[in-house]
DNA sequence: TCGTCAATACTCAGAGAGAGTATAAATTGG
DNA sequence: CCAATTTATACTCTCTCTGAGTATTGACGA
């Protein structure tokens, strides 16, 4: 797929006249803006962590993705970058006529100093069972699995998905099921949504931070993209300063994964994929001998659209 | 991702309240739902082959998916299985108040008998160059390659797409890339759809069948993701009948992929990943050993799940 | 019965991934 | 100033996967 083109709105044509009968909708933008900071992946919040950046597509916008960045830019103080379509929702307004239609995206920054009102919250704060890097994830991780298959009883689907979500019975950890182990969370009634989607009172146990709304849901489908994404696009390079050594990129990729990455086969990975060049200068000695900086290298994205995944083709 | 989770409309949950400045919209839904004929991709499509199924969303849908499914099969008549989101575009209506938001499907079918005005078309009249199984497809793809070079002319930024687009200087033709190469024949004025756009004259020269509207941008958008879904999630096994020969499933895959497999590795391939188990019967005989029928494994969607693409993870 | 045709089975070399070890270049503490 | 420590970088060694080709099997038909 053209992903640079997907980054854009498409040309504006005309389309099909629709009939009188079309019932008319109220759209909202959501972005899910995602940073890292060393170890830590951050995104972009409102309402003391509790909202993303969202607002109505108003008449002035020109765009959906020019109505996005607009309503980013005055709740937050942050200009977009890197934006990319995720995924549009409806629903139906209480006590209301018509529907809202929620178009959702995923947006790559460089931190930065957030307007009173908006800050940076660290990701693994609502997910915090998705950080493997530690024992405490992993900890969590399988306290989690076991009350899933305490609930799951003997149905074997409930129990599969389980399985196949935490990583149990010899399956690998998958670090792509954000969306798929939040699911299964709300509908054990392990996250916090769940009791107050079904307006009942608190329950004793949440794993996560709670969001307002459906907010913590597209946060997770954000991170399941991205997860998947810097597998085989460098998006990665949206996150990075202008030149990094190959640890930091190394750490950059473990804190959106949340997983530890073996660093020589990183590195490995990283130089034959001619990912990024030397600048020739070494970063400020810490401890230890200074690692050379790096860039990323212009030409990767021609390159890298000409990659894609593999069939057994035969070749002429 | 959870893919299964995103063919979904997830749960209703109450969203932000907005603000009466927001503008209301019309909303219209469209679907690309494929098939496979034997070696021909297939679309269904209404108005000779020029408009995609697709309808307003109305106060009686619940939800935006059942919407989508209540129109393609009044339209057509034929009832939707899997189906998975798109894209969501928006454009400002001429001479009128308001916007329209399309929301795109891909939808998987097995072909079937279409009510009048409907029917399904060969995918590769609108995309004949996307046929590289052929030698007239790989044909046409170079002439059109060689007038989009002259159109690039010196700017080396243009000349670049159109290499990583068609495969030129060394490097490999990408079948994902359907909707760069389409964007690239639309910029240069060799589709049809870009004359018409622009209120010129139609061009003594035009790629592929037109569709009205942008459809045909919609069409390749869905192609796309297609090509490149297949690799890595078994949505094959949606456009297969109940039982098959590996042969059968090699050219259906050929069919949406636009290229040649070689035989042995497919097959290897696809056994490998335990994706199909035998029936025990055999195909009945034409020329040659018959071959085995197989059937698609239903523990794969389990299974396929875990896999995902490759970091190099550090083991515990 | 033999030739043809398509399905199925096997082989082999090279690329790539996982895992571990060795060396280099800096800081820090005695 | 030297040695211990720390971190970066380089190298090695399997084993699997993939691309490519060849061989065998089982049907039909002349």
């Amino acid at each position: 797929m053209s992903d640079v083109a997907m980054q854009q709105d498409p040309p504006l044509v005309g389309r099909e006249a629709l009939p009188g009968n079309g019932e008319v909708a109220r759209i909202e933008l959501i972005a899910v803006v995602i940073a890292v900071s060393a170890d830590t992946p951050l995104v972009l919040t409102r309402a003391e962590g509790t909202l993303l950046p969202a607002g109505p597509l108003e008449t002035r916008h020109r765009s959906l993705q020019a109505g996005l960045r607009a309503w980013v830019e005055a709740q937050t103080g942050h200009p977009l970058g890197y934006v990319e379509q995720l995924y549009t929702f409806a629903d139906r307004n209480r006590g209301g006529a018509g529907r809202t239609i929620s178009i959702s995206y995923l947006a790559l920054a460089r931190e930065s100093r957030p307007l009173p009102g908006a800050a940076w919250q660290d990701w693994y704060r609502y997910f915090p069972w998705e950080d493997q890097r530690s024992a405490e994830g992993r900890a969590l991780a399988a306290a989690l699995a076991a009350r899933l298959q305490v609930w799951a009883g003997g149905e074997t689907a409930r129990r599969e998905r389980v399985e196949v979500c935490f990583g149990l019975g010899g399956l690998p950890w998958n670090e792509e099921l954000v969306l798929a182990r939040y699911e299964l969370l709300y509908e054990a009634g392990l996250a916090g949504e769940a009791a107050r989607d079904a307006h009942l009172p608190p329950p004793t146990f949440a794993a996560g931070m709670m969001m307002a709304f459906d907010h913590r849901r597209i946060l997770a489908t954000a991170a399941a993209r991205l997860r998947a994404k810097i597998k085989y696009h460098p998006v990665i390079f949206e996150l990075m300063p202008e030149s990094f050594t190959l640890f930091e990129l190394q750490r950059t990729v473990e804190a959106i994964a949340g997983t530890k990455l073996h660093k020589p086969n990183f590195r490995r990975m990283v130089e034959s994929q001619n990912l990024v060049e030397e600048t020739g200068e070494v970063a400020a000695a810490g401890r230890g001998r200074p690692a050379r900086l790096y860039r990323f290298r212009e030409a990767v994205r021609r390159e890298r659209a000409s990659a894609g995944t593999r069939l057994p083709v035969v070749r002429a």
